[in-house]
DNA sequence: ATATATTGATAACCGATGCGCATGAATTTC
DNA sequence: GAAATTCATGCGCATCGGTTATCAATATAT
């Protein structure tokens, strides 16, 4: 006896059960009557029992009725829970979105975005790994991330890359370091003057080399810091001036520093979200996306 | 977006994620492998996201398909449950059997049909409420037993009866008491000798009564008791004899009394079972009906 | 490197199924 | 006794799920 009901049967029946009237139970299920005593006749037919015994005038399960009326009610609530459930996962209210960026970027991009998020999505767990760029790209390959906030990185065949924000360089200088006026500077502002300059692996370090390169310019790197965090009190102690992208301002500290576009040329920081090729984000992971997005063009 | 799943697709849903295979999960789940193709194809159209990431080498779930799985693997082990125990009761190895008997039935036809079908169907409970005729069939009619055993009730709209086991009617006295020879004996046997009576209201009375009349006997009726453990004593005592259904015998009690089969007329007490009119019963009371007519049969 | 084999997707076709409409049969109500 | 109510049935139709045959893509072998 292979009782195979569908979750459809199992509400027509108990619409019927509840009702006690094939007409006024068919309306609630959206049936025709007909279809009804269809359904009814087909449950009845699997099972080799009358689920109720029915004249024209009265409906009345029957004990085999009662008893599947008990595990209908229990399991079509499951049913129902668990559709739900799912619901809530495909709609990407809930869920996990697991998130590695480089430090600089969760700073400025990733926490307002996590910020906003949240809000919309306060089932979702968010987990940050910050780290440079290399164990960041690591982690989203091995599946560790959902994503990855970095630099572009060289194209590989298991990651892809989308640009979400590039960031323009700018000088940074203490206030009286500054030259006259108001707008953008050439990179030759640098030439006599100490550049404070970030460590040669850096990705900063190497856009200010190929900067100084296309400009023809010679000038010489002092201290090669690995961490934004030490630059700023350098600068800000007139050690130097230095060049970087706007939105590590923050980063530095709070040295009432300045900062002055910089071109000739113009270099930009692009910084995006690296995913796994062929594989599909979670929906939680996509509207994190979506709101990360939304962030990158607010500050751009 | 309503998910409408049924066991048919999450079942082949989870051969799917099990074995990582189109064509190894499509004969797991006894379809050709199109066939499967296609069912994932509309569970994923309805989701609006894919449940796996496949290329032509390899079939790999994607964070919802890894929800689904979690939610469909519980799903489906609560349907098979479910399906388990509507099937335990449909073949009537679950549920519940309310008999209303008389207590002389009870001790004679029901005791050991319920030691008997107690074997066969250790879960299901039955429960026995004994008493007189009229409360017998009450209880039926209200639905409180599934089914009542008593003798022939008059002919009721609501009630369905249908013999088991019509119980002669013999002498019974004291070994000293009996005529001689073994045969059956004639109800004339009781002419002028003390008759030890049932109270008018019961159907033995009734019977003996009409016993008389049909033989055309004048026999007075002395005592008028109500239940059958006090006839035995009475008997027993050498107060007189008395006329009893066979089977109600060891209901006496031990006086080691003897029993004589009558016939002119044999009379014969038609015990049998009533039901509700147009009621299906439950599947654990048919398969008790069955176990009391093969024991009926045998005491036949 | 080219051929072969494996695997999932697609096309075409077909029988079964489920549904609605119209109608029938039985029973209660006026 | 007629009308109304209610469940069951007959019939036509659209849909669905299934199979076979075939295609497209990729890994493997020669």
């Amino acid at each position: 006896m292979r009782m195979n009901f569908t979750p459809q049967q199992l509400t027509a029946f108990l619409h019927l059960a509840r009702s006690g009237s094939f007409g006024e139970a068919a309306r609630r299920h959206g049936v025709s009557q007909p279809a009804l005593s269809r359904t009814i006749q087909q449950m009845e037919a699997a099972l080799g029992r009358r689920l109720f015994d029915r004249t024209t005038r009265s409906v009345v399960p029957t004990p085999t009725g009662l008893e599947l009326r008990r595990i209908a009610e229990t399991l079509v609530a499951e049913f129902d829970s668990a559709a739900d459930d799912l619901a809530r996962f495909v709609e990407g209210r809930s869920g996990r979105v697991a998130v590695a960026a480089l430090p600089s970027i969760a700073a400025v991009l990733l926490a307002p975005a996590i910020a906003r998020f949240r809000e919309r999505h306060p089932e979702v767990e968010v987990a940050v790994l910050d780290g440079l760029s290399g164990p960041v790209l690591d982690a989203v390959a091995a599946g560790g991330a959902d994503l990855g906030l970095t630099i572009r990185p060289p194209a590989q065949a298991t990651l892809v890359y989308r640009p979400l924000l590039a960031d323009e360089f700018g000088l940074v200088c203490r206030p009286e370091d500054a030259p006259a006026g108001e707008g953008p500077l050439p990179w030759s502002v640098f030439e006599g003057r100490p550049f404070v300059a970030m460590a040669p692996a850096s990705s900063v370090r190497q856009m200010t080399d190929a900067a100084f390169l296309q400009a023809g310019l010679a000038v010489p790197p002092l201290y090669g810091c690995a961490f934004l965090g030490t630059v700023g009190p350098m600068v800000a102690a007139g050690l130097g001036l230095t060049a970087l992208p706007r939105l590590t301002l923050p980063l530095l500290g709070s040295f009432g520093l300045v900062w002055r576009r910089l071109e000739r040329p113009v270099m930009r920081r692009p910084m995006g979200v690296v995913t796994r090729a062929g594989r599909s984000p979670a929906p939680a992971v996509l509207a994190f996306l979506a709101e990360l997005e939304r962030q990158a063009k607010a500050m751009r």
